[in-house]
DNA sequence: CGTAAATTTGACATCTATCAAGAGCGGTGG
DNA sequence: CCACCGCTCTTGATAGATGTCAAATTTACG
């Protein structure tokens, strides 16, 4: 029944918990619906639903999308344990891209019209939920900062940096983990095409900074890949397999 | 001495006081602070200072950039009149780039620990922060779906298009209107080179869909350009001075 | 174990960045 | 009022990177 609420959730660090009294956790927790496992593929919500809830994945991941007028999907985001999903109606209380499951999840629902009347009731909550909303803004400019560098290796390079900054976040190996998404997705997300992705990763596992082994990463040189994410090319013409 | 305030101003539909009775409406106005004019170039806030107001042009235009690693400018976003600037410092207190005058501009400021004391306690202004927020990271979604164009084409067409739109929302011209940027900025906004976009404009021209002269643009062809700006090259093969 | 999907790899055309130079524009000072 | 200067913008040539098409290979899953 996973009734243990969101007192002992482990991330209560992340989440919307953060930093309120006891009280307020109550409140909080009273409004908070766990839903039964969404199943990968499943959708949270559409594109043009109404803004209902918010949700929080507990465990698996996320992508939203927006297929766009031509027909083309692009990932908008990925959303890890503890990531809020839903913040995209925040600005017509509707639904600008669907949120689709990567993986099995299990995911907090969060009605929003209780949540706001919460939170203008509970000191901390107001402030918390912003800082959120501020955190998922945040993510939204980390991929801006993507898309706006032009050479496809600094895109790919700083993706899996900032991938591995946020498994470190929710206490998984920032080293070693399991992509939870297809390289389509990834290129869609990049603006890259699907192919472009996989040389990347070809590139980066031939010149020793990561090993990869399907969705399997392991970053074996850290600061390499974060000279990468700020440069064009190598620094220094590093010796592959002299030739 | 501009002392009429938030009810006579001509943004407010567009600004936080949009839905809020006469009582909220006069505490707000009470912690507003007119600034003296900001001349080009100067900032509101740099990347760093901690969060202490937002900000919204009377008239005039801002650009928000920030300095990456690697010591480039990218635009983040571009402000017009009536849209909030400074939720860039919501997720960490702290702002993530700079705040630059593009023209003068006259801006209010609104010191945001006293906007978020009133949100709580007037009932509509909390609802019309989050929806306030949550225009802005519609923009920035929309940002996003420009970046992720592999066509340069496309997204000089998307920008000029939004940026038609956002023209049109304050009340000015959708059809005729200078731009406040330079094509090195709107190069950094949209992640190309300062030549492509200057070829860009000069291709729309050519194809009749716009007229340019410098930073004054006539959009000639609304429909031509939310065309192009959904497929990557004309879909009929409009004849170009036969050859 | 077999089939479909995902990923990798190769070849090639195209697009864009880059380097370079020139034109247009606005502002300044004589 | 005109000439000059600096900055922005345009235009051209070229090299390099990425998208596209195609096919082989591996992986995942039933």
């Amino acid at each position: 029944m996973l009734r243990k609420g969101c007192a002992h959730c482990s991330l209560q660090q992340l989440c919307l918990p953060a930093g309120i009294g006891v009280e307020g956790l109550k409140q909080l927790d009273s409004i908070v619906r766990r839903r039964r496992p969404i199943a990968r593929g499943e959708s949270l919500f559409r594109m043009g639903d109404p803004l209902e809830a918010v949700y929080v994945a507990r465990d698996g991941a996320f992508k939203t999308v927006s297929i766009s007028e031509d027909g083309e999907e692009r990932v908008v985001g990925f959303h890890l344990p503890g990531e809020l999903i839903g913040l995209d109606a925040l600005g017509a209380d509707l639904h600008r891209c669907d949120a689709v499951a990567l993986t099995t999840a299990n995911v907090c629902e969060v009605p929003f019209d209780q949540l706001a009347d919460i939170a203008s009731q509970v000191p901390g909550l107001q402030h918390q939920l912003l800082r959120v909303i501020g955190r998922s803004v945040g993510r939204d400019q980390d991929h801006l900062d993507m898309l706006a560098r032009r050479q496809a290796s600094e895109r790919i390079a700083l993706f899996l940096h900032g991938l591995s900054e946020r498994f470190r976040h929710i206490g998984q190996s920032a080293l070693e983990f399991r992509l939870p998404m297809s390289r389509e997705d990834i290129a869609r997300f990049l603006g890259l095409a699907l192919e472009t992705v996989s040389r990347g990763f070809t590139r980066l596992q031939d010149d020793g900074v990561i090993a990869v082994e399907g969705r399997r990463v392991e970053i074996r040189d850290r600061a390499a890949l974060e000279r990468l994410a700020h440069h064009p090319e190598p620094i220094e013409p590093r010796n592959r397999l002299h030739g």
